[in-house]
DNA sequence: TAATTATATTGCAATATTACGATATATAAT
DNA sequence: ATTATATATCGTAATATTGCAATATAATTA
């Protein structure tokens, strides 16, 4: 199949996994440290550094845009992504959120 | 191609998306979010409540294992699943370490 | 205007992931 | 020993993702 049936689970479970898939590619994860160090950076930079083509950075570009968690802001003839500032705490809150139930509750059956 | 160049990332990188893989999929992050929740569980009961079947979970449970976020033990003729706890803390730290950084450095050509 | 540069899009090939039926395995109960 | 129950694995089909060459688009410069 290769279908993930969405309609199983929760809005928010649906959500989530959708943040997961931002940072389930060293690609994007490189993108966004990327963004971190420099706060602004344009397409090419990212080719130089990542050793990846164009149109494959041009597309992992595209995604983390879609999701809202980088911006691109039209530089002359480049472009000037950077981090989405309250995307980047929103995300950061759900993690943090989820990372925050106990794994263990101290109960006689706990692991 | 469809095939990943870990070659071009550091470790961290690599590993980093290794984790967020963990939760790019609403089955898992229903299964961690089961887990949490019933502290221990098995296989059954995760079937009944997500509505995949059988194969699928089990095959989601053995993902979730390979990368050692929970922990299976016998447990007469079904498995008892938990969150390996030192693992959770881990992931919950490189998350933070991650998220730690800061979108925006102040800089005048900050977005 | 023509040439240049930077980025996006298209089309395609290859690998990865998701899902499930069927089957295997292993323990428990009768 | 046979049956029942729970979970894992195999095989396979379908969709998704990754990657890139080629091409399109759009802004800048000569």
């Amino acid at each position: 199949m290769g279908l993930t049936k969405t309609n199983l689970f929760t809005e928010e479970q649906n959500a989530f996994a959708q943040m997961g898939k931002v940072f389930s590619h060293p690609a994007r994860v490189a993108i966004l440290q990327h963004l971190l160090n420099a706060n602004a950076c344009i397409n090419s930079d990212l080719v130089q550094e990542l050793g990846l083509a164009q149109a494959t950075i041009s597309q992992h570009l595209k995604e983390l845009k879609a999701i809202g968690i980088i911006k691109g802001t039209i530089e002359g003839v480049s472009m000037s992504y950077c981090i989405d500032e309250e995307k980047w705490l929103a995300f950061k809150a759900s993690f943090e959120n989820f990372f925050d139930q106990h794994p263990c509750c101290g109960a006689d059956n706990c692991c």
